[in-house]
DNA sequence: ATGCAAGATGGTAGCGCTACCACATCGTAG
DNA sequence: CTACGATGTGGTAGCGCTACCATCTTGCAT
């Protein structure tokens, strides 16, 4: 196989420094938006970029910056649409601050299999890694990072030590502001289904929940476990339902549960939104999909991994709060009377 | 039991050889399974590698290898749970047969973009890519990929043309044995939920059940289209139970419309099993969180993904049906009578 | 012994890119 | 009009690994 011409080979950095007349360092520095080059000089660049479609060689990146520049995207099979999201952002994030993000397997629960899914990425260069729900909230996970001296960004939960950045929405806010919204179209019997104990931001939702109801006069929170899974949402409203005194909306700590209050609600022959209100929390593809479509809470989620990679590439300690927002759809109204 | 002191920076293949006393070449040649090595030279050699715990870089490998050994994985929506799954499969296949992969993030619909995004993969220098659905049955970026002249292989799609691999389950004879598990239980009536028509899976599964239904005395199929929404199946469910004879059982073509099936059932005042049985396909988490969890045909996705990566490396031309299984849960039974 | 193929091993040269430092420019102050 | 920091830009040296070829051992026929 032959390969003089640019034809079928991949163009490497130097090819493209010729054809814009500048050294191969330059074109580095524009591929990875290095402040101080000329603009005229970057728009030839990018010119010739564009017009090649070159792109430059992950390996060989990878490669050349052993030692830096690159972070870890940790995973534990969280079956759900979420990691999708998480990784699609974190792919951006690190594409935009010009790190290389290296995808490891882990498996939450197996002290033994986190730790080692932590050293590989440690073996492998990564000065930093993104940490998605559930792996956030696990010692081995968590000790392992820090035991190998790399930063990390935990997602939709609380920082666990002084040195780890936390990414999250304000749960106790959001839940508030929810809680308020049914308020305020008049439900004042609210039926709340909690979230999985282990997780921090089970509690805080419901501690949101639960101080909009009190500062509110004649209303109720009814609280009832469960454990983030549909079934559990949908026997959790099973047995709201059943109470004396039923509550005109449900409000799941999560939209799998909410779905299955959902289907509890239809299965007690009674309708959405008419007789009882359905609100979730996370604004999962699932509260679109399911009818009516779910009122929520959106967790930016693929936002926050960019910030994320962002954070870790950069090194800013930006741990506030992310911006969430309710959402509103047709499993809310106002209570019949 | 592996690693001993995983402390901090990886080791090179230079440490490790001059820890055994030999060259990086040897060190090299133990890790590639290269056949003229000394038995005993390579039982020292591996000694030292599971005692240090060292991983050869993978990037170091591929630059190498002299541009060659990566394949890229398209992704078009990131809030599909299925690709998390193919996913981990795919990284995990690459990993095994020591190639890098490229993750590109595509955009079904828009066939500038689609087209963009192998562009960028074949730029990256990818000998081969991993087409997830709904890509795989996009002219656009099987055009752009054939002329590219890169490999694929199609996921859960017809193979398109001679040069592209598909790897699928048997859409047809999977969809036929559930029919079949139906009839078998004593469902005379069956409903059908059909999936989107621009999907050539959704006529298979038709297809399939049908001929189980025509193959036996006294069944009949109702068909209602859908597409492959939670709520399409909602509405093509309370449909089917709006029928003078009503079915005692529904297949949906895929499990978000199952779960819909049987949000509508529920709806309807029935009961599942007892009253209308219903079965999904893809055995997603859903079907297994919905409540009662649902019968379904379990599709590996992972196990697809891995034999795609594994495929693309090796250049396997291994094109034949995946297995499938038939998961029974709790969502079907004998009809009441 | 001696020669010679086959079997083991080592050395050298990059793969494509980026860190680091040196060097041109340029502007502005003295 | 020189001095000097600030700002672009280029050169050089690897990152960790594997081709490729050179070299050194062996085993065994002659």
């Amino acid at each position: 196989m032959t390969t003089k011409t640019g034809q079928g080979r991949n163009r490497t950095m130097g090819d493209i420094a010729r054809l814009a007349g500048v050294s191969p360092m330059t074109v580095s520095r524009v591929v990875n938006g290095d402040a101080r080059v000329r603009e005229a000089t970057r728009a030839k660049v990018e010119a010739i970029i564009r017009e090649t479609g070159y792109v430059p060689d992950p390996a060989a990146r990878i490669l050349a910056r052993a030692g830096g520049g690159r972070i870890g995207l940790l995973y534990a099979n969280p079956s759900n649409a979420y990691l999708a999201e998480v990784l699609s952002g974190a792919l951006e994030g690190a594409r935009s601050v010009g790190l290389l993000l290296l995808i490891e397997p882990s498996q939450a629960g197996a002290p033994e299999e986190e730790r080692q899914a932590v050293q590989r990425l440690a073996a492998g260069g990564a000065l930093g890694v993104i940490v998605p729900p559930p792996l956030g909230e696990s010692r081995a996970t968590l000790d392992a990072i820090t035991q190998s001296r790399m930063k990390a960004v935990v997602l939709a939960a609380p920082a666990p030590s002084e040195d780890l950045v936390s990414l999250r929405v304000d749960d106790v806010g959001a839940a508030h502001q929810m809680t308020r919204h049914l308020l305020d179209m008049g439900h004042r019997i609210i039926g709340f289904i909690e979230g999985r104990e282990d997780q921090t931001a089970s509690g805080d939702r419901r501690h949101g929940a639960q101080t909009a109801v009190d500062d509110f006069d004649g209303a109720v929170l009814l609280v009832q476990p469960g454990d983030f899974t549909y079934r559990s949402g949908f026997e959790a409203a099973r047995r709201l339902l059943a109470q004396g005194s039923r509550p005109t909306a449900i409000f799941a700590s999560n939209d799998d549960m909410a779905a299955g209050a959902l289907a509890a609600v239809h299965a007690a022959g009674l309708s959405t939104p008419g007789e009882v209100s359905v609100v979730g929390f996370d604004d999962t593809y699932l509260a679109a999909s399911v009818w009516p479509a779910l009122t929520t809470i959106r967790q930016p989620v693929a936002a926050m991994a960019r910030r994320a990679a962002i954070i870790l590439g950069r090194g800013g300690e930006n741990s506030g709060p992310v911006a969430h927002e309710l959402i509103l759809r047709e499993s809310t109204a106002p209570p019949a009377d």
